[in-house]
DNA sequence: GAGTGGTCTAGACCACCTT
DNA sequence: AGGTGGTCTAGACCACTCA
C-alpha cells in the first residue's frame, strides 16, 4: 500500500546498518540522497509525511525529525499546511555593489518581485531614533515590503527614512529601488554602507509576511546608508530565509 | 512537589491567555520573560525539562519544541546531555579589520582561546583546488582550530595554506595569528580580503566538536585572503555556532 | 471533503553527564 | 547511581490547503 502510494522516484531505504547514528539521521540521508541524485529538482515536492513514515516504516515524529533537519540544513522549506519542497539555490549578495535587489537577483537568472506591504509615517522610537541619530519622536517614514524570488518570499524589510529629507516620498511608486527614488528625487545621495548581519529565528510578523512557520531560521540583515554629511539615508532591517541568501564581500585591506 | 523542585527564580505561568498561540509559545514566552527580566544571566542553567514540564502542566515534548524555539531565536543553547543554558552575548566580527580573533575577541571584554586540533600536509581536492587556483593534488597543509569565548567553543575552522608557500608551517606554533606567523616567518603579505558568509546546519565532524547535537543551526564563514600578486595566502573555512556571531561591515560606497 | 502539516499527549528506553 | 537530554512510539485532534 505504502509503494502504491508512494512517487515514482522514491525507492526503498538501503539495509540501513544503524549503527546507532539514530533512525531520523538515516532517514535524513534516505531524503537528502534522493535530492541529491536530482531525482527531485529544486521547487519540487517531497511525499507527505504519513507517506514517508510508511515508506521508512518509522513513527511520524522521527519523520519529522529528519525534515527539521534537512530544513535547517537549507535543503527543504515548507509551505504552510502544504508540503516540504527542495530549497533553490540561493541567490548571492554583493553589499560592497551598490546594486538593488531587483538588479542582483536578475543578474543571476532569477525572477525578483517587491510588493510593498504598508507605508506609514510614525514617530521614532528608541531604537530607531538612537540608530539614524534622530530626536526621539521624529516623523520618519516606514516602509514594509516583501520580496520575492522565482515567486517565492525571501525577505520582508522595514525601511525608515527621515521625513524631513523626503517629503511625500510615500506617494511614489516603491516597488522599485527606493536608493534610486532617494537619489533622482530628492538629491539623497548614498556615499557609505554600514550592513550587519546576524543569524536570527524568524517570529511573528515576520514569519507570518514570509509565510514560514514561526521559529524557522532566518538572517537579520540591518543596513545604513549614509550620505557625505554623514546622515543616515536609509535605515533598513532586512529579514531573510536562511536558505536564500548567500553574502559575499570583497575587500581590501587597511595597510 | 514541582514547585518544591523548581529554583528560587521560576514563578508559576500567568492565567495563560492561550488565544490560539499554541501552549509550546505560551511557554516559550514565558521562559523568555524568565530569561530578558534578568533572574537568569547568561551562562546561567535552566531548570530541567521534567521541571519545567511539571511547571508549566503540559507534555515533555512541547516544552522541548518550546526550548528548540528558543535555541533558534539564539536565547538559549544546549550542552549535550548536560542541560539547557542562557547564551551570551554574541561577539561582533568585522572583516574589513584586519584583526585576528584572539584581539577582537579580546577588546570586547570577552576571554578567547584557541585550541588546535590537527595538522597534516594533504593534496588539494576538487573544491579547494579550485578555489584556491591550485592544480588538483597539489599539496597544502590543513590545519584543524577550535576557538573558545570564555570557555564555550564557538567556532571550528578548516585552514589551507599551500604548502610550497609556507615550508614548516606546522612546526610552529598555531593556536595564536596564523595571519601574523604567514607575514613574519614567510613574508606571504595580505592586500585583498574575500569574505562568504551562508547561515548552515552544524552537522558531523563539525558539530562534534562544537559539542552541539548535529543539525544546530550555524554560520558558515569562508574567508579568502590574497597577497599583492593575487595568489591566494589562506583559505579558511569557519563554522560558527548561530549564537555566537554578530558580523558588522562598513563600506565606502564606489562612485 | 480529503489530505496536509501543526500541535499535543503519555508513555518508554537509552547514552551520557554529574556527583 | 540518579538525573539529564536524546530518541522513539502510537496514537489524537485541529486548522488549514487544495482540488
Amino acid at each position: 500500500m505504502s509503494d502504491a502510494s508512494a512517487p515514482a522516484w522514491w525507492t526503498a531505504p538501503s539495509e540501513t546498518p544503524v549503527g546507532d547514528r539514530g533512525r531520523y539521521l538515516v532517514a535524513r540521508d534516505h531524503i537528502a540522497r534522493q535530492i541529491h541524485s536530482g531525482v527531485l529538482k529544486p521547487g519540487g515536492k517531497l511525499p507527505s509525511e504519513r507517506q514517508l513514515q510508511d515508506g521508512l516504516g518509522v513513527a511520524r515524529g522521527t519523520i519529522r525529525e529528519a525534515l527539521f533537519q534537512l530544513e535547517s540544513e537549507g535543503m527543504i522549506y515548507r509551505r504552510d499546511r502544504s508540503g516540504w519542497y527542495v530549497s533553490p539555490e540561493p541567490v548571492t549578495y554583493d553589499p560592497t555593489r551598490w546594486a538593488g535587489f531587483m538588479t542582483y537577483v536578475a543578474e543571476q537568472g532569477r525572477q525578483p518581485a517587491t510588493e510593498t506591504l504598508s507605508t506609514t509615517s510614525v514617530e521614532a522610537q528608541d531604537g530607531v531614533a538612537k540608530a539614524m541619530g534622530l530626536p526621539l519622536g521624529a516623523p520618519v517614514h516606514l516602509i514594509r515590503r516583501r520580496r520575492l524570488i522565482d515567486g517565492r518570499p525571501v525577505l520582508v524589510e522595514r525601511i525608515y527614512v527621515e521625513a524631513k529629507r523626503a517629503p511625500d516620498l510615500l506617494t511614489h511608486d516603491l516597488d522599485g529601488s527606493l536608493t534610486q527614488i532617494l537619489k533622482s528625487r530628492y538629491r539623497l545621495a548614498v556615499t557609505r554602507n554600514r550592513v550587519e548581519m546576524q543569524p536570527c529565528a524568524l517570529i511573528q510578523e515576520e514569519a507570518e509576511a514570509l509565510g514560514v512557520k514561526s521559529g524557522t531560521p532566518g538572517l537579520l540583515v540591518v543596513r545604513a546608508s549614509f550620505d557625505a554629511a554623514g546622515r543616515i539615508v536609509e535605515y533598513d532591517h532586512e529579514y531573510w530565509r536562511h536558505d536564500a541568501l548567500r553574502v559575499k564581500v570583497d575587500l581590501d585591506v587597511a595597510p
